[in-house]
DNA sequence: TCTGGAAGTTACAGACCGGTAACACCCTAG
DNA sequence: CTAGGGTGTTACCGGTCTGTAACTTCCAGA
């Protein structure tokens, strides 16, 4: 992968790609700018060419991710145009998916249990971003026409985040591997009433 | 607190409960182990003479940890003697007043997040604990008499999980906010089947 | 009172960390 | 052809990390 990355692009990019697959992998702490840009073919004056710090980095790395995410929900309107439910059956799929054994589970919450300081800039980035998620499974959820939108959505979410983090301390025979039951029981359910 | 631990204990205990404080507030890549041994009133020389290696340490907080929670449910026992069900609904309080705003979340968890080494020590034992914790809360729904046990109770995991690792994203205002709402919903409608 | 082990002190090794300075290079736009 | 900006290279700073060595101090039990 590394390599893939290294071929001709521009620097920061390579960069900011390399050190989103690190930190995801590695996690923040356990890796190290001069580990990132020797793996992305450059070097740390590079880096701090294109970034105020490591801190802001981070941040951007976050942002980055997050736009990748958003991109994947702009892919389940494309795929079921107006049919809001059916697209919510897509992101239980999808996210499902992502379940895998290695998984090492969603950036933005691990690295607010990395950078465990309340005043990090990343912090607030990290908000921001879980909520405009929040808010866009929230309207998903209520679109489809289900009652108790927000109730439907924060607990799928929970699901996910508690399937996520559990795949990490138990692997992908523990709990999550209902994740696909429980989501999908829950969406009937919430539509029954 | 550390006050409180640096009072006449012996050295082992004092670096124990300080690391597992620490570990907790900090992260365990947050803190070195010369600030667990000063806040532990005593010095590092000491520390490594009761545990082999910082990684050691990190495993016997764990444990430590995990027997603490143990003991709680023993309290469930105690307070509700024979009512399971009463059990399970002490538990969901307790754990719900667990979830406060400054809350750090679930250390297994945590650690699992900050050692992505898969071969590092820690990484088994809290395998065996978060197994062990699940095996418990599956006999408790089993012996509350509800239907499909373990799916309730891998449900409930992770909820509690995701709530726990949401509260440190977005903070207690967040989906984590709904979550006695949703074990108890959980319960009941496990109960109706 | 003597003694042995636990605990404290100081200093250090070796590695890694984030971040910067100074300078050489190359490639492209004019 | 030339000028200049983006890039690469090397060396360095000060700090922190885990872990160890050598030595002193303290204290409880015989």
């Amino acid at each position: 992968m590394a390599d893939g990355v290294v071929e001709r692009s521009r620097p920061r990019d390579r960069i900011l790609e390399t050190a989103q697959d690190m930190f995801h992998k590695h996690g923040i702490k356990g890796v190290g700018v001069d580990a990132i840009t020797e793996a992305a073919g450059t070097n740390k004056m590079t880096l701090y060419r294109h970034f105020e710090s490591k801190d802001d980095l981070i941040i951007e790395c976050l942002r980055a991710t997050a736009a990748k995410a958003a991109a994947i929900w702009d892919a389940f309107e494309a795929e079921h145009p107006g049919d809001k439910l059916a697209q919510l059956h897509a992101w239980v799929r999808k996210v499902s998916e992502m379940l895998t054994a290695d998984s090492r589970g969603c950036d933005m919450a691990n690295a607010a249990v990395e950078l465990s300081e309340t005043d990090h800039p990343a912090r607030r980035v990290i908000k921001e971003l879980k909520e405009a998620q929040r808010e866009r499974l929230v309207s998903l959820c209520r679109d489809a026409g289900v009652g108790q939108a927000e109730l439907l959505a924060d607990t799928l979410s929970l699901l996910l985040e508690g399937a996520r983090v559990s795949m990490q301390s138990v692997g992908a025979e523990g709990p999550s591997a209902q994740f696909v039951r429980m989501a999908e029981g829950l969406i009937a359910s919430f539509r029954a009433r």
